[in-house]
DNA sequence: AATAAATGAATGACTATTCATTCATTAATG
DNA sequence: CATTAATGAATGAATAGTCATTCATTTATT
């Protein structure tokens, strides 16, 4: 059945245009390796996902593990670009830090296999690719410091707290419950709960005042 | 050198008695996967590491997948039985929570091979392996949500907060702070401070109250 | 026609797993 | 007690399968 050389495969693109290539195959590794995670998904289901042969894929990225760095890379370099942009809307590290972690569920909602290979497939490789080898990602933790910085010099948020620690509690917390959403077949919550939840431990913890 | 057989590697153990084979081979697995990384580290690392033949692991483990797992599932249990006992030891449902922050960053500073197998390694197989084939996740996680649901019961909580994604927040915090303390060579800060940083974020927030 | 891009079958490296054999230990026998 | 037989845990060389990568050939572009 169907034609000659192509088997259909539900999601398969169209060959891509020329200039396009690259971009194709960068999403298609996207839907790949969020499938069946980055060890499993071989070269070959990632070039039949992207409409190109094996081999073009080694025309435009040197392994791929360089295809896992790249994609990383260059969509996290889009993110805190946009990010950057948007926080500095507000006026308020508040406001910031909140506009921070709704962007940050947002972009799991619109692109939940990009979220799911950088929450999933990415920390295997934690230790050598983090900080070490992917600046993008510093890049990341490094703006959501600033806001802390910032909020201490607008006398905001308490002096006592080190920017560099409380960075990492907070986007553990939004990588993990990135994680559970993506994970969760059927949420239990909405994306807005999730950031309501964690906006308001943030902002005021979880113990009554008196006690 | 040495003897006609055994080439000495740096950690190789002795050849472990009888009955002590199946839980070498566990100990010598959390440090190969810390080393090497799960997918990286071969079958045979494991064994040499062990002391033990290749063939032998399979006489106790289905495969290396199914060593992960159980090396996963056992610790886990062993920790869940502790936490639970030692954080009954308090009255109040904030004791109890700094008491597991604690603990858990204990456990990280004593056995760091371990934390990082489970922190690092497991997370790639997580939408496979945690909840649904990780019981003892779920029980590690329940406990947590039971720490927060007594806490409201006592009064001390909000109850605006839902425990099952409360219980999340401080997971992936913890899980985030712990990553960062293995992976750095030098930690610049210490776990007590670490302890501490998440300990009153929980607790307050992070803002100041007038503002 | 000349050049560049794309193809995909073939290669080769890698390693999880198997299983025929060994051998230390225990039980049976005289 | 001394000797022999039985057991099954342990071994590790060989297997078998996988899949990233290459490159001779084909197709598209200028």
């Amino acid at each position: 059945m169907g034609t000659t050389k192509s088997k259909k495969v539900s999601g398969q693109r169209e060959k891509p245009q020329r200039g396009e290539r690259r971009s194709a195959i960068l999403e298609a590794a996207i839907d790949t390796f969020a499938e069946r995670g980055f060890h499993h998904a071989r070269v070959s289901d990632v070039a039949r996902q992207a409409g190109v042969a094996d081999g073009t894929i080694y025309l435009y990225f040197k392994s791929k593990d360089d295809l896992l760095i790249s994609l990383f890379e260059e969509k996290m370099e889009q993110i805190v670009e946009t990010f950057r942009l948007e926080v500095n809307h507000f006026e308020s590290a508040q406001d910031r830090i909140k506009c921070f972690i709704q962007l940050h569920l947002k972009m799991v909602a619109e692109r939940p296999a990009l979220a799911e290979v950088m929450t999933v497939e990415l920390r295997q490789s934690a230790k050598f690719m983090r900080e070490y080898k992917a600046p993008q990602f510093g890049a990341y933790l490094a703006l959501l410091g600033d806001i802390i910085s910032y909020g201490q010099e607008r006398g905001e948020i308490n002096q006592g707290f080190d920017p560099s620690l409380t960075r990492r509690i907070i986007f553990g917390a939004l990588d993990e419950l990135s994680l559970y959403w993506v994970s969760s077949k059927r949420p239990q919550h909405s994306l807005e709960r999730l950031s309501d939840e964690l906006w308001t431990l943030c902002a005021q913890g979880c113990f009554k005042l008196e006690n």
